[in-house]
DNA sequence: AACCGCGCCTGTTCGC
DNA sequence: TGCGAACAGGCGCGGT
């Protein structure tokens, strides 16, 4: 559920709490979660000072002056709770120097914290193959012609293959093939190229807009401030079944909004503005 | 190779 | 009202 909007705020925050600060305690609680956490995780991080944050697709990397990194993934229900007292399954706790604290809660333990040497960050297996960032100069019309030629995946699963392209999740996916007037059904390989040119444009005008307003708050998802992110405001086809397009209001032909399921996921379009 | 479906996990929502 | 069923979905894996 934290897609690249959601993750690059909450990274933000981190950043800001935690960037030049020293560890003083770590403590993990559970370390069974989506894979297991290193033992030694709290030992690497004591006594480390924070150099910074990066973001790669759906993950953030904080790097230490030691050598290490640890690479950090919210899963379906990760977040990162900034001093705030210890919460339910908060599986692990980081405390600074200075009396700052960050929790990292995962009910559904989806997540995912590693360990990695900082200089083969991109080596590491949950990284190595992934597609490149939407928002950089990579991304365009042409690699996506590129990678569907030939492919009869609907551009919904294309979109959300993290091989492809790194971050995009299914609320994303489907408010940027509504952006762009492409069927979530179409089979990739048949789109023309201005038309995926205008998909590559409506994936980073949608993926901008949702930063702007930190993330979509949706169940667990919340700023690590604790503040709510708002573009859940600005869905125009997330969980919208059964409304009104806004696109086409009134249009006898229009049916609206429609849900339907892809590769066992729920995918939301309007099948006349998008085809 | 490419594509699809499954299992993991638990809090929330739905239907009887 | 209360209960179990269904649902949410990021990811790797296995089957076709």
């Amino acid at each position: 559920m934290p897609e690249l909007p959601e993750v690059e705020t909450v990274m933000r925050g981190l950043d800001g709490h935690l960037t030049g600060r020293r560890i003083a305690h770590v403590s993990l609680r559970r370390a069974d979660i989506r894979w297991p956490v290193p033992p030694e995780l709290p030992r690497v991080l004591t006594g480390a000072t924070v150099q910074g944050f990066r973001r790669r697709g759906k993950f953030m990397l904080m790097r230490l002056d030691n050598g290490w990194s640890m690479l950090i993934h919210l899963g379906m229900s990760g977040r990162m709770l900034l001093d705030k007292p210890e919460a339910v399954h908060e599986h692990l706790t980081i405390e600074t120097e200075d009396g700052g604290r960050v929790g990292f809660v995962d009910p559904r333990r989806f997540g995912a914290l590693d360990l990695v040497r900082s200089v083969e960050e991109d080596s590491h297996k949950l990284l190595a193959g992934m597609g490149p960032e939407p928002l950089g100069n990579e991304f365009s019309g042409a690699y996506l012609a590129g990678v569907v030629k030939g492919r009869s995946a609907p551009i919904k699963a294309i979109l959300l293959d993290q091989k492809v392209v790194a971050g995009i999740g299914n609320i994303y996916a489907s408010e940027a093939l509504f952006r762009a007037h492409i069927s979530p059904t179409r089979a990739a390989g048949k789109i023309s190229r201005p038309r995926l040119e205008a998909l590559a444009e409506a994936v980073r005008a949608t993926l901008i807009e949702a930063i702007a307003a930190g993330g979509s708050s949706l169940r667990d998802y919340v700023q690590p401030s604790g503040e709510l992110g708002y573009f859940q405001h600005a869905w125009k086809v997330y969980g919208r079944a059964g409304q009104a397009c806004e696109h086409c209001p009134g249009a006898p032909e229009c049916e609206g909004i429609r849900q339907i399921t892809q590769s066992g996921r729920s995918t939301f379009f309007c099948a006349k503005t998008q085809r």
